[in-house]
DNA sequence: CTGATTTCCTGCCATTTGGCAAGTAGCCAC
DNA sequence: GTGGCTACTTGCCAAATGGCAGGAAATCAG
């Protein structure tokens, strides 16, 4: 499998340089995951610095009461890993699991650190992934707040398709923040009274 | 002033030891707030790191339709600043003020950067605070999905009262994410129906 | 192929929340 | 003090969403 786009990946913020990519990616390893497969599970610590090459993840938390809710989808050309559990080397709550068969490349934690040692500008590159999933968070926070469900579903379409192409539906609905009831209602064309 | 919770606050994640702490403490400046002033504004780079040694900030955006949403509360021994304006120098699309009479101690980005290029303990000390930053709004986009409005009133209640102390019902309402009406019939003890 | 499971839709109704408006109380500027 | 503004509450009703259950369709395991 060619590493071109953790290459294009890396060089996509202007700080790294088109030699460096190169060399940094040589770093990665190759990982593939098959349908239903985890990437991370629920106690365990997240080491796996992610570059999703091909595929769709998704990472969701389980409530006490069973019910689990779907925190992040992953679409090709993403970072995946758990924040918190990674850097802070405390197990996950949360589990990431292939939506669809995957393909990317990885480095562990400890290759993590050595390359922000080596070298200054991965460094960087590393804060600006972090900048932008903090960025991405809060504006999907602010829509929460903001927006209704049906715009949230919208959005959601417009964006990212390929999400509800693979992701069933009661998945896409706790991410929306809604049941799934509400969901296929909203899908079927927010008609809640006049059904004619 | 006295730099010492500050000095404590470098500490307080085992990374900095106290020498250290107290020289980077030495870089910051003392910085005062007069209640209804704003540590930044929409539109301008947010380009102090802030450490708020005492006092109350909210930050907020605005909406297209006049509406103000706040995105969050800062109480004494946090660090204020606009994440992704402040690490991509990009105009803030939020505003930070202060609900009350406010002290703390400041860097700039510059100054920021040239302390994590001269103290790879402190940049592991920024990475972490960002990272807590980050796991704090996934958890309460968390709790935005899994929770009723009561319980995360009441939930807010428990953590930080000092914010309901300070800040009006309206901007404590668009931060829980539900209107002000709502809120204060939450807070009269959620009858909706059976007044008697 | 076949039975079991999962997914999705939909009807019925309850609950939650919102929009609007009126009214009281408090605060602030002059 | 006085007028005006903001904060907060509350009643009335509408809209949005949830809970539950039944049923059709798709998917999966053997």
């Amino acid at each position: 499998m060619s590493s071109e786009k953790l290459t294009q990946f890396l060089q996509s913020r202007g700080i790294i340089g088109a030699a460096q990519a190169a060399e940094i990616a040589g770093q990665f390893s190759s990982k593939s995951l098959a349908r239903h497969d985890f990437l991370l599970r629920e106690g365990r610590v997240s080491d796996e610095y992610f570059f999703l090459d091909h595929g769709l993840l998704r990472a969701y938390a389980c409530n006490p009461d069973g019910h689990d809710v779907t925190t992040a989808f992953y679409s090709s050309g993403q970072v995946v890993f758990e924040v918190s559990s990674f850097f802070t080397r405390v197990p996950s709550q949360e589990n990431i699991q292939a939506l669809t068969d995957c393909t990317g490349w990885f480095i562990t934690f400890e290759q993590l650190n050595a390359l922000f040692h080596a070298r200054p500008e991965f460094r960087e590159f590393g804060r600006s992934v972090l900048v932008q999933g903090f960025a991405t968070l809060k504006s999907r926070m602010l829509a929460m707040i903001t927006t209704s469900a049906t715009e949230r579903y919208e959005q959601l379409l417009k964006t990212t398709p390929e999400v509800l192409l693979h992701a069933p539906l009661k998945h896409v609905a706790s991410y929306l923040g809604v049941t799934d009831t509400s969901l296929s209602r909203i899908r079927a064309g927010a008609k809640t009274v006049a059904p004619d």
